[in-house]
DNA sequence: GTGGTCTAGACCACT
DNA sequence: GTGGTCTAGACCACT
């Protein structure tokens, strides 16, 4: 499971990783019944407090996206993909803020399409590598 | 000059006001010399406190955008377009955040492409006829 | 740590304890490292509210003298001492000023010695004193 | 008389200006019957906006240091530097303050005794050249 | 009217 | 507990 933390972005940590998590499940890269590091695991992992993790995999559980089970781990629970919003509506107000903003710099269509275009292709790639790794 | 604050969107709403008065200045839609609205039309219009704008003027003057001219107002700086990154930097990141999401959530490149098309077009019209009522 | 406000200066309140903790910072009494009372903490001390402080550290934060730790502390920064005036040049104005108004105020030269003599030894035994009761 | 406006000491134009005609009245600069400047030239001098020297003007009336005469001008107010504290009270705050400063920073006594006898004998020179020109 | 400081207090994010 | 955002509102300084 990759997980980027972005300091510049602006948004909380707490909420990166919850929309990220989120993002795996829609995508279902997380499928039902895969384990989720631990805490500990991921906290170590991307540098920030047991805490905050803590506090994320809480909110996912309430939102009824994981499962904890007590002494065994954090699971993702079943039908979860089915609790979150389908994929292109998760990503719907990120599109239209990088619409408006494109157009607010002045910024061409085309010139935009493309940038978009390298970057999913760049984006592609990586996650296939890490698919491999992982697997 | 329109802003639009979201509240879906996680972000403080200083980041998110900084953020589109920076697009507006590199997009030249603010140049050199021209006056900003008063700190407190500013804070009315967005509905928003009017500290909450003071700070966004505070954080642009240091940043070189803004100039404040005690009692008489604030504008935006000699040579503030320069001291931005270039529109397309400032997409930067949006853009590669978005190609991930998109290929975490298993969202085809056509797709993605399509939304963004529409999702700009969209941006330009409003963009055109807020220009118009401008005038 | 110590810090006086003084009513009756003229100066705001944040000027004041900016003022003082570069002074102890170009003086060797704050070094790198150190960790600074907690906004809620040297708010209380000083008898004003938290925001002021926040602005406080915010502000010398920016200059680089002060760095924040979300959840942990504010501590004095790495270098910190290198990016204030020399101590001597943090007096110049104040010296300039001085001596212009003593002039003004037709106050000779020698009386003008031994008030600041005596102003010295005093603010000297505090010194001592204050840090006596810190160690 | 002399004023001059400091950006960078952090206070108040009034204050300043308030402060400077104090002392020309405490130091005999300006003796009872003198008149002032108008409130338009004193601004154009000091490049500030009129209405800024007019509240000054109104503090210090208040305060019984001048009288102003409709249509004719103001004037220091008879027994004006008996209403002003003696020059070294004016001093004291600012000497004591100095004196804490120099301590903080580490600048010993004779340091702070050598720079400010340099500063006396500078502003010295300057007002005894002043003198000059204005007679 | 325009910017600026300060307070009091609520609520959030990170350790 | 530590820093951080935001609101509401008073009061000040400069044009």
């Amino acid at each position: 499971m990759f997980i980027r933390i972005e300091n510049a972005s602006g948004l909380p940590i707490t909420r990166q990783v919850i929309d990220q998590i989120t993002s795996h499940i829609a995508g279902a890269t997380l499928r039902p019944g895969d384990r989720l590091p631990s805490v500990r695991q991921l906290a170590r992992q991307l540098a920030v407090n047991q805490n905050t993790i803590l506090r994320v995999y809480e909110r996912l559980t309430e939102q009824g996206l994981l499962e904890r089970i007590h002494g065994s781990g954090t699971f993702v629970a079943t039908g979860a993909a089915r609790k979150t919003r389908s994929p292109v509506n998760l990503m719907k107000q990120d599109i239209e803020r990088l619409a408006d903003k494109a157009v607010q710099l002045g910024v061409r269509k085309a010139d935009l399409q493309n940038r978009i275009s390298q970057a999913y292709t760049r984006a592609k790639q990586k996650h296939t590598a890490a698919k491999k790794r992982g697997a």
